[in-house]
DNA sequence: CCCCCCAAGATTGTCGACAATTTATGAATA
DNA sequence: TATTCATAAATTGTCGACAATCTTGGGGGG
């Protein structure tokens, strides 16, 4: 699974193309976050009209990577402490409730197929030992599946093409290469486990405590990103 | 406060009239529900051009009003029963979460002003018995405010903007005048009760319980709905 | 010296036309 | 009669240009 995961839209037309491509780049922080955008100047970058552009932009905006105001312009959302604690509050609500849902919904063979992945990420993680692939790819990988476990088509859609785009933002900006690898590895474990006895109240508890301790890890990192750009203002 | 209590766009650009125009026409049924959108039709019956229409349709797909595939088009959303259920998931799951942070966060006098609008409902409800005044408008005030309180800038873009809009249609659309009003008043007292004692896990409680309700109520309506054009089919 | 106002420049919103794709129509064949 | 394929019609995607709005810079008045 590439780092597109959550990007399940077919590339048919120019303006999926352009979206795809500056949700990477805003995403990656190649387009930095907090700046303006301008229309000409990137539909010349592109290569593209202005139109097509513009139906990118709106895309992007539903997923809360650029904000709009109407006659003024776009920019690319600001990274603050505040927003990552908001979108954490509603990633642990909805999450939890694909996490119960999951619990009931999830196919046998999915199930198993979760726990395969789990235990291939396991060997994986052995041998890179601190390369982070499996807290990034491996991780979204994981939340995906349950995300889609849960079966509910609106939750999905709400996570995959809204919250987590944003989420990952947060995360490759903020460099997320901890020591929570194996931490998340025995989390995941007991979470899959939950599933697999349909014991949903105990998969969205433990999704939900799984999802804290991440967001407490990102914020110790902005943390310190924070005190880093003070330094360098000085 | 008016059915666009959830709009709180100021109208500055033709696109923003069309969505908005649209938007009622969609909630209220007079664009019916699954029904194809043509393009150019639409544009000429709002005297815009198709650009500015597009940028309608992108809004009102980001709330889940009309669905759009590549190079096929524009339908309504269509009612259905899984829909329902699926929305309505989400909603608890989101609204219970502002429940809980409105415990934390709602200034007193927020919480004040929100008991006394409650006990306008009451007499409002007294005088105009049977009318639908409560269910709907007062209703929805209710849990805009506490949605408000919460303070989670993103979770009230996600509820207002996003969810409400499709909770109207089904409501609307399904005809909600039940006798639900003086229980729901009930479950709105208790609900403000716990906010402001500060106990936002009985808060979140209640709300869920308070929209589980109100599901059944409305799946009641539907399955009589669905019974009925069974039965005009026929 | 600061503030307000006005004009010039730049940016966004909107339009009509063209290109690309899909859908409808109908003739030919099995 | 049902099916397939090719062609025509209609719809969506994209483009470049114009209109409306915002931003910037400078001059005049307090």
């Amino acid at each position: 699974m590439t780092q597109d995961a959550f990007s399940e839209t077919p590339i048919t037309t120019a303006s999926d193309q352009v979206f795809v491509d500056m949700r990477r780049e805003i995403v990656e922080g190649s387009i930095v976050q907090g700046s303006k955008i301008s229309e000409p100047e990137l539909a010349k970058r592109y290569g593209v009209s202005r139109a097509t552009l513009r139906e990118a932009l709106n895309r992007l905006e539903s997923c809360y990577l650029v904000e709009r105001k109407a006659n003024v312009g776009c920019r690319v959302v600001a990274l603050t402490a505040e927003r990552l604690i908001e979108v954490y509050q509603v990633r642990s609500a909805l999450e939890g409730l694909a996490c119960r849902l999951a619990a009931d919904n999830m196919a046998a063979d999915e199930v198993q197929s979760l726990k395969q992945l789990l235990n291939q990420h396991l060997k994986t993680q052995r041998v890179k030992e601190g390369e982070s692939y499996y807290q990034e790819a491996g991780d979204l990988d994981f939340h995906y599946r349950i995300i889609k476990g849960s079966k509910n088509d609106h939750l999905i859609h709400l996570l995959s093409n809204g919250l987590y785009q944003l989420i990952r933002m947060y995360r490759v900006q903020m460099g997320m290469v901890g020591p929570r690898v194996s931490k998340a590895f025995d989390e995941h474990l007991a979470i899959i486990n939950a599933i697999e006895n349909h014991d949903g109240e105990l998969a969205e508890l433990l999704m939900k405590r799984h999802i804290s301790a991440s967001q407490a890890n990102i914020q110790t990192k902005f943390n310190l990103h924070a005190a880093q750009n003070e330094r360098a203002e000085q």
